[in-house]
DNA sequence: TTATTTGTTCGCACGAATTGCAAATTAGAA
DNA sequence: TTCTAATTTGCAATTCGTGCGAACAAATAA
């Protein structure tokens, strides 16, 4: 992670300036280990700065993807998550509760497609499903008659 | 893929009823290898059976997708993509133009995440990012001028 | 210090992808 | 043929984002 000199400076680089808000949210962004959506971002940042603009969130998200000091991705769920962890890894993914945890994986260098010899292949995302400890606990509980999925991944689970 | 006759004792099982619109959706989905979206479909649809509804559309792809025959997925770009194909494979995408193709992979039962030991795991996917060949022509004679990607990627494309 | 320029934040309207609901239909069982 | 439960539809309502222009702010020139 950057530290707030050296993101300042990149900002700079750039011609751009290290405003409160981008340093909130980057910041934010780091104590976060939850992969968040643009609106929980916001929503935890409103409580830091009130009156920050969700627009302002979406856009500095943005610009940090650009920057290529944020990564983005899409699991079913509707909505993009966000994660500042720019190391080689890939993620799990709880088919009941949602969360998403970074994962290291070897043997991705290994894998091969066949089917895309056409392709140039630039980069490869695993994505791992199951349960977690605590889920896998109350489904043990609740047994057959829980059959509700948390509300983030209802009917949008995909694969 | 499942025959038609197969399908309408599938759908009997369960109480429910295989109609002209589920058996036209089913059949578009099998003649189709692009992983079409809800609306592609609804396009297609609609050339065959004038009239039919968008909504209809929606609902018997989620149902076709919780009775197992259908799978779903997300890769960045706003809408959800459907896939008939069951069996054990994998996705290639295309940065540049969107395409998404199956692919099989050798390896996947070799990969083994570190940071998920309390997570029971039921599946793995994996998607290659890359070029295809058609855009990486277009690419080398357009060179640095043409710095647009298709929008149906554009910033959304996820890493 | 004041005026200017340039980069930012914000609010709002708009667009795409879905889903919820209730009314109008239709497929099958009786 | 009749009746009932399953379906299809249209439409409103949501969710996730993005485009745009006005109000601000910070760094610079004068």
């Amino acid at each position: 992670m950057l530290s707030p000199v050296d993101l300042a400076a990149k900002y700079r680089s750039i011609g751009r300036k290290l405003t409160p808000q981008r340093k909130l949210i980057f910041s934010l962004l780091h104590e976060n280990v939850e992969h968040p959506t643009a609106e929980a971002l916001f929503a935890q940042a409103s409580d830091r700065m009130p009156g920050i603009s969700l627009r302002t969130v979406y856009q500095t998200l943005g610009e940090l993807v650009e920057m290529g000091e944020l990564q983005s991705f899409d699991i079913g769920g509707g909505a993009t998550r966000f994660d500042p962890n720019l190391g080689d890894h890939h993620h799990v993914v709880c088919v009941d509760c949602g969360q998403i945890r970074d994962v290291h994986v070897t043997g991705v260098s290994a894998l091969h497609p066949s089917g895309a010899e056409d392709f140039v292949i630039s980069e490869v995302g695993v994505v791992f499903q199951g349960v977690c400890s605590s889920c896998e606990k109350s489904r043990v509980k609740t047994a057959k008659s829980s059959r509700a999925k948390s509300p983030a991944l209802q009917a949008k689970v995909s694969k």
